[in-house]
DNA sequence: TTCCATGATTTGTCCTAGACAACCCTACGT
DNA sequence: ACGTAGGGTTGTCTAGGACAAATCATGGAA
């Protein structure tokens, strides 16, 4: 049924699936139309992926996620890819700061890495380490493992510490209980915390309460949670990965299911979000901005001003 | 392509994948096999799926997951099921402390349930806590979930709340930097991170050192990890929900990769790992377990015991 | 020029129908 | 009691086709 990748044998489809993102139906099809992925076939007539066609997808999968139409990247060289995949923020605009923490992503140095982020993090406090230093820094780590630069293990390390980090930074004090009461989470098949983690960061700063759910609630559960929680605001984040249809059409079956009273913030790098105003979803282009809409919002509260 | 649930006309066929676990292949060949799910179908001819059949599918598949064939289940009726949701450990037996946490699971407390959580820390210990709190629990949430007695959005409170606990009570305290060196993480595929956090907490007592590497890392970077953070225990976890026989295959691949010197734990509650031994890789049943699995690590080598 | 509406193309997902290998279970024979 | 051979079960794969929604490109009006 599935081998995964004995001995370096190839790929199945479905491994190729869960790696790259990619659905099955949409890698035969891409086979047909543009001739590429061509895999090899086993005895039984299956496909068999070698290691660096599910790289070439990964690749690609990550630059349309980005915006660019598939016809115009499936047939490119592995070269023409790379050469694509500068987004405008050259490591040379970057400020010094983040590329020395890049650097010890890349150089994998656990420690050191956790070292330096505290000591930004005691530095800056967590509202500028934030806005200066954990969101600019995620697709900076992105676009180095495009370039190749990084490991995908090495991503994950970065990740982890961070999220480590932020997630003591919360637990160490006292919880507030100020309103508004913000409900987060994602929807199913966004698995990517670390937006959630950060926007939770920023609403304890501002005296917010924060309910999360953790990642993948089905929208039906996100309803009755508001309602048995008395949640004010539903907060969700969407990595670029997430298809941005789904998103949209998401948002606006939650939104119809949740009270008027209660707002939907949806926030995360995934472009569908700010592409075209969504009704009764509020879009949170960064998460400084989370900050703006605590206030706003209450402001835009009848005598609950606190 | 994808209207997720406008209004409760129903659900598509990618929506039922995501939300159930099961393959849109699997959906359609059981359709035809056994006559359910027997969804409607809209102008265009799609599948149509009811909240009620999505439900009931959901059932099926975690009692799947524990072991039951679908022919056996899938022509049953929604009574049916349920009558076999209880596994032998009947509320009645469990310990009448874990009864009380449940019973604020289900009238989802969350601050309640917070201090609940915390108090039995203090009292019991972080091991002890461990043993006889956390890891009984999670069955336990998993089945009242199955028997409707807790809805899903609950299941997640209770999950985050853990987590959150689990986490700080690591963070708190200077991180160990013993023998072994564990790296912790899952395949790809596998989103839980429960039982990771809980083999930390218990590495972390016993003062071995963690490397956490967050869920779904692939194989062959987990290889490479291991190389360049000088690993000396790979440890993975399966919930009942991974396909057992791509956990199997996969172990076996990652042990073949790894070097001789380098061990593969696995643990978690997938009943795949305990029905027959893998080679080169040591099968933990019980987080106490894992006092034992470091003991013996730290006597099979030869000079370094300290 | 800028803006909007229309038509053409692209693209992902869905459909049917069939095939098969790997698994589980049973029953038989040693 | 133990192991092995056969038969049923089950998930995943194949092919080729279809279609709606999204995007792009074109042309006309302000």
């Amino acid at each position: 049924m599935d081998e995964s990748e004995l001995a370096g044998k190839g790929l199945a489809i479905s491994t190729v699936e869960r790696e790259t993102g990619l659905a099955k139906d949409t890698l035969r099809v891409w086979e047909k139309r543009y001739g590429f992925p061509a895999p090899d076939r086993d005895a039984n007539g299956e496909r068999v992926y070698s290691r660096d066609q599910v790289e070439k997808l990964i690749l690609i999968k990550r630059l349309i996620d980005r915006g660019t139409r598939p016809a115009k990247l499936v047939r490119l060289s592995m070269e023409e890819l790379l050469a694509r995949t500068d987004p405008g923020v050259g490591a040379a605009d970057d400020p010094p700061q983040l590329v020395e923490i890049l650097q010890l992503v890349k150089t994998h140095s656990a420690v050191e890495l956790r070292k330096r982020l505290e000591q930004a993090l005691l530095e800056q406090g967590l509202e500028e380490f934030l806005r200066a230093t954990a969101a600019p820094l995620s697709p900076i780590v992105g676009d180095a493992w495009m370039r190749g630069e990084i490991e995908v293990f090495e991503e994950h390390l970065y990740t982890e510490t961070l999220q480590i980090l932020l997630r003591s930074a919360i637990a160490a004090h006292s919880r507030p209980d100020g309103a508004p009461r913000v409900l987060l989470t994602t929807f199913p098949g966004e698995q990517h915390i670390l937006g959630l983690l950060m926007a939770e960061c920023m609403l304890w700063i501002h005296g917010a309460t924060c309910v999360p759910l953790g990642p993948q609630t089905p929208v039906r559960e996100i309803v009755l949670a508001a309602e048995t929680q008395r949640i004010d605001v539903v907060g969700l984040s969407f990595s670029p990965a997430y298809p941005g249809q789904t998103a949209i059409d998401t948002l606006a079956a939650l939104r119809a299911m949740l009270p008027a009273g209660t707002e939907v913030w949806a926030g995360g790098s995934n472009p569908a979000l700010f592409r075209r105003r969504i009704d009764g979803v509020l879009p949170v282009r960064e998460v400084s901005a989370i900050s703006d809409a605590v206030v706003n919002w209450r402001a835009s509260q009848p005598r609950h001003v606190d």
